[in-house]
Parts: structure tokens; C-alpha cells; sequence
DNA sequence: GCCTTCTGTGCAACCGTTTGCAAGAGCCTT
DNA sequence: AAGGCTCTTGCAAACGGTTGCACAGAAGGC
């Protein structure tokens, strides 16, 4: 047997380890080591032999390269993942729940932040296709938006949405039931005997704010008298400065809302310092219902009557249901609906509170 | 000239046009194509022959293969983060700032979590190097985890530490001044007169925890007849749960505190469940100071006197570093402390408040 | 008009795996 | 004893780019 005389690897040089390595050191054909060490192949390798390269790989310490794999088999093991905001605690759940599935079948999320602006969720779907990567999940879609999974769609690449649908898309979808969580905010208010209320609503274009609003309407329908302060729509990214900025141009209006819902927490958040900027007490003056109930938010001052979602338990689905695709692209583009909860904390009251303490 | 015949794409197949493709089409060789298509050597075809192969690329809607191009340059432009939590809200404005820079040089994040857990660290770790990405940054090392990063280093993948440091490892880090975010914590209690007082620390065996506890301790020094309460070291993820439970332990002593410093903020707010639960005010009964002010803590109940960490722009200087070591991995390992600064919201109060306003 | 220097392009060898195909050995049939 | 299995392994062609090198032609210096 001809030896292949060791590398003079020179000093500094790195040393990298390849399954040619494995196979010179174990004394056979680099396609028996690649199978040896394949789970799925090692049956047709003999049991002396897979031991024997497997030995030979622990010793020198091979890695196997995922990329040089992943080219050759046309799958990289790694799934795109694109978030709204990075900055919204509700994601961190969902991106833990979406990535231990993933990881327990040897697939690794990558994740990008789309900040609701529709060219960078191109930017990073192409990113994606460039990648390589073996499936999409959204949650970051906003209704005019399906075009820009055609390209992945193209190529045969599961996209898989979640938290926001894109209505008669096809695609598989994972949704919080927003209509319900919306509704059970606007009854809760009604039986409260709110009749002026404002909405701060998520981005127009956003199915799940949509549905929210389309809930609470029906929620709340039936209340007498009711005066709807809306008065604006969220210009950008829901968050804290977002909902200080809404509910100050609400406060600004000549009638002054007795509850307000908004579409999530953190600009929930933003109400409070809104109302706190305007000496209004919550719930004594203005009573506010949040949405997601985020990890912080039952100890907010007061603590929050908001609609929690299972976040984590959303991310999980979406990684079985996207596992599921990588494996059969051809299932059907299923819509799955995890159900919404209200939690009645402290930042509402009976309408009128305000009144009836004002003198206390 | 022999056209190749084109090929007779079977309905249904996927159309993966390559740059074989492009090539053909704007009738140059391959290796013109890549050329021509490449920024950086682009300068070495002529500006006819450029324009005439992007427009076939266009036309065709040719996407580079990242993957191929990795395999063949040895660089994936991808770098992998790892988290300790990615339930933490302060980990989100980090890998904000991180990927922002990244992204703006063509590389990607690839994130995942440790929970803290040496052996999950590992198993990442690995798979960051089966991933062959351009370098690793880790902000979940706890201090005996060196060593698991010898393998990245043997092959010259650069590692940056963020948030917590590993002492003499060598590593380019860049950390918050933790020592001075305690001392300022410290020192506030004292200044308010606390003496009894009682720390939840996070693990011990965490960089970042064990300074803000030295600092903490310089900054309190000096206060009269100081007893310490603490009682107990956080067994796992220093998160709501286990701030929790630590306060509820430290409550059944003997001594009560008349103040708590907790290692975070998302601790402080399990400080105040348990407060709550005991039925005692704060900061009437006792004061709590938390770490990190995360966007939502001004508004917990009270809003909560901590420390700010400018975490997006830790993570922006993160990347940069690691930019920085991958155009050159001889860059030193030189460490950056970024600035903490103390904000006094209405979780502090004087040392017993609560005496004097008890029948107030 | 010859030699050098550019420019622009093509050639072909990789990068590290995977995998269809085939071949040799050993064993069983008939 | 020949043909047909099964089992194990080797061979070599991909996968889709990148890049050092060579080469042809044009331009320029003397």
C-alpha cells in the first residue's frame, strides 16, 4: 500500500481536516468514509469498516463541511427566518419555540429583521434565495407583499407564514386567533360600559392588525352610544414611541377617549407615558387593553389587561409545519389558528371610575 | 459557433439558472461571466462586455449560488451569535445593532441560544464550525467555556466576546463597564442610607455578574453598619422565574432587606412578584434596583431605578470588531468597555420610608 | 519593425462532499 | 459448475462557482 506522505503542513497554516483526510487515515475509498459516517448510508458500510472511519475522524478531528455538503446536495440545513422588529420581546418566544424544532432535526434559523419596511423584506428574501435556504418563515408580511415570495415559490422553496396570513395566498400559515383576541378586548370594554373609545391600530396593511380590529369591532358592538376617537393609523413600527405619538394626537382631540385598545404592548407602553405626560392616571381616567401579553407586561404600572398569545407555542408550530414542507413540498398551504386569551389585570376599569373617585 | 441545445426543462422542474446560463447567453466564457458580475473584478473586463452580462443575468433572473461561492472561497459571509436567552429583551436591540452592521457588508447572522447550558454552547459551536462560518460571537460564556473555543481558534476563525468577557483568553471583547454600573447601583443605595441589603446575583461563573457585584460592593462600602442578605446564587437563567424565586428565599429570612440590587432587570421584575405576593410595597417596604433598562422597565410598577447599557450599540461595535478581525485575524485581542449610567426612576427610596409614612 | 506592456478573455483546476454505477468476492441455487 | 444473489467497496462525475495562468491582439517605445 503506497502511504501518502504526511503534509509538511507549514507553521501558521491551518489545518483543515477533510473527510479525505479521514478516509487516507482509515485506509479506505473517500466515498465509503462519506458514507460511514452518513447515518442514513452507514448500513451499507460494514460495521468493521464504519468503525474504523469513525475512529479515524474523532482522531483527527474532523468536522464535516455543511457547505461543501450542502452544494452537493442541494440542501443547506438552514431555514431564513424574517421578523418585523428584533426590538419586540413577543419575538424572542417565537424565535425560541420556531428554533429548538428546527434544531432537533439538524436545522439552523437564520435571522433577519425586516423593520416593516418592504424593501428590506426583499432584500432579505433575496438574501435567502442566494442562501440557498431550504425554507422561509415570515412574520413580517404585509398585505401587498406576496409578490415578493414569488421568486422563492420559483424555485420550489416552502415559505411559510406566520403571525400575519396573507389572505388567498396559498401559503401555509400559522395565526394567532386575532379576530377572537380582538373580540374578547372589545367586550370586555363594552361590559365595562366604555363608550368612548380609541383604537391604536397596528399598520393598515397588516393582516393581523386587520383582524384585530375586524374582533374588536365585534367585540365591542352593541355598546350604547358608542363613539369610535380613532383618529389615526400607526405610520411605521408599532412600538413605544409609535403609541406615545398616537395617543398624544388622540389626547389632542376635543373628546378625550375612556378607553383605549392597542393593537400590542409595547405601544400599550407608549399610552401609558402618553397619559402619564398628560397627568392622566390609568385606569382612573383612561382604561388601556394591550395585546400579546409580553413577558414584562403584568408588572407595568398597572399592570396590564391584555390578550395573551403562546408565542413559543406559535414559533414550535411554525417549525413542525415548515419541517413538514422541507419534507413534502407538495402538501397544501394549510392555515393553522392557535387561540388568544384575555388576562384582566389592572389598567381596566368601569367606565365613569373616574367620576365617581374624582373627589376620593 | 455550436450552440449547446437548451436544455428541455421538464414541467414542474425547478429552473435553477446558473452562471453557466448567463454566460452562454451573453456568449462569453464562464469565468467571464463570474467576472463581470463581480465588484471587485469587474475592473478587468471591458464595460461592453460587463453590460451585456449583467443584462443577461437580469433577463434570465440569474441569483449567485452563496453556497458554491463559499465552498470555492473558503468564506461563507456569515457569522454565528450566540445568545444566552433569547427571551431576554435586552438581547434584542444587541442582535438589532449587530446585524445592522453586518448586513451593510454582505454577511448574515446565524443566531442561536445556549440557555445557559455549557453542553448547548458546545453543540453550537460545533455546528458553527460545520457551517464554516467567518467568525463566531458569543455573548452566553460563562468563565470555565474557553476551552470550547479552542477549536474555532485552531482554525483561525475569529471569536469576539461580547457582554461577558472570559479574563486572559485573549479574545477581542467588548463589554459594558459592569463594574461602574454596579458602583453606581451601590452607591445610589447607600446615598439613600440602605443597610441591610440584599443582592440577587446571576451565576456566579458569569464575567458581567461578577463585576457588577465587585462594583457593587465598592460602591456601597462605607455605609454604616452594612449587612448583607443575600442568600443564594441564581442555579440557572437569571430570568423573571428565578428572580422570583431567589426574593421569595430571601424574604423567609430572618433579616429582611430594606433594599435589593438585582443582576438584571427582567430579575427585578420577579423581585417584585414576590413583593407583591408578600404583600409588601415597593419602595415603601423595600427598595429595588435592577440592571440593563430594558425598554419596558420605565414603565413597570413603580418604574424601576437601574442601570442603562447601551446594548444596540454594544452590538454595533461588536460587529465592527468582528468585521475588523475578519479582513485581518492578526488584529490584536483588545477589549472595549462601553459606558453604564445610573437611572433613578421611583423603585428607590430613603431607607425607612416606610417607618415614617406607615400611618401616613 | 521588433520588443515590451497592457487589456480582455478563455482554459482548467480546484473547493469538499455525495452518489449512481459497477465490479469483485463470497455464498446460494439448481 | 454456472448463474444469480447480496454485501461491500471503489471509481468518477457532478454541485456552481472562483481564480491563477496563459494567450491573443492592440498599443506604445525605440
Amino acid at each position: 500500500m503506497a502511504q501518502p506522505p504526511p503534509k509538511p503542513s507549514q507553521p501558521g497554516a491551518r489545518a483543515p481536516v477533510s473527510l479525505r483526510d479521514v478516509a487516507d487515515l482509515a485506509q479506505v475509498h473517500i466515498s465509503t468514509a462519506s458514507r460511514a459516517l452518513d447515518p442514513a448510508q452507514a448500513g451499507r458500510i460494514s460495521a468493521a469498516t464504519v468503525k474504523r472511519v469513525r475512529a479515524a475522524a474523532s482522531k483527527i478531528g474532523y468536522t464535516p463541511d455543511l457547505v461543501a455538503a450542502g452544494l452537493k446536495r442541494g440542501r443547506t440545513q438552514s431555514v431564513g427566518v424574517v421578523v418585523a422588529d428584533f426590538d419586540n420581546p413577543y419575538n424572542g418566544l417565537l424565535i425560541r419555540g420556531l428554533s429548538r424544532v428546527l434544531e432537533a432535526q439538524g436545522f439552523v434559523a437564520v435571522v433577519a429583521e425586516s423593520a416593516e419596511q418592504r424593501t428590506r423584506l426583499a432584500a432579505v428574501l433575496d438574501h435567502f434565495t442566494a442562501r440557498r435556504v431550504d425554507a422561509v418563515v415570515s412574520t413580517a408580511a404585509h398585505l401587498g407583499d406576496a409578490d415578493l415570495f414569488a421568486p422563492l415559490i420559483a424555485r420550489q422553496i416552502p415559505v411559510v407564514l406566520g403571525v400575519r396570513g396573507l389572505p388567498a395566498s396559498g401559503f401555509a400559515t400559522v395565526l394567532h386567533d386575532d379576530f377572537r383576541g380582538g373580540e374578547l378586548a372589545g367586550a370586555h370594554l363594552r361590559e365595562l360600559g366604555h363608550t368612548v373609545v380609541a383604537r391604536l391600530r397596528g399598520p393598515v396593511d397588516i393582516d393581523s392588525f386587520i383582524r384585530r380590529d375586524a374582533g374588536f369591532n365585534a367585540g365591542i358592538a352593541g355598546a350604547e352610544q358608542l363613539v369610535d376617537v380613532t383618529i389615526d393609523d400607526c405610520a411605521s413600527i408599532p412600538d413605544i414611541a409609535e403609541g406615545r405619538r398616537l395617543m398624544e394626537a388622540t389626547l389632542a382631540q376635543r373628546q378625550r377617549p375612556t378607553a383605549v385598545f392597542a393593537h400590542n404592548d409595547v405601544m400599550a407602553v407608549g399610552v401609558l407615558q402618553a397619559m402619564e405626560g398628560a397627568g392622566l392616571r390609568c385606569p382612573r381616567d383612561i382604561s388601556v387593553v394591550g395585546y400579546n401579553d409580553v413577558p414584562l407586561s403584568s408588572h407595568l404600572s398597572p399592570p396590564l389587561t391584555t390578550v395573551r398569545l403562546p408565542s413559543e407555542l406559535l414559533g414550535r408550530r411554525l417549525g413542525e409545519t415548515l419541517l413538514a414542507r422541507i419534507e413534502d413540498p407538495s402538501l397544501p398551504g394549510e392555515e393553522l389558528r392557535l387561540p388568544a386569551e384575555l388576562v384582566i389585570r389592572r389598567s381596566t376599569a368601569r367606565a365613569g371610575a373616574a367620576r365617581r373617585t374624582r373627589s376620593g
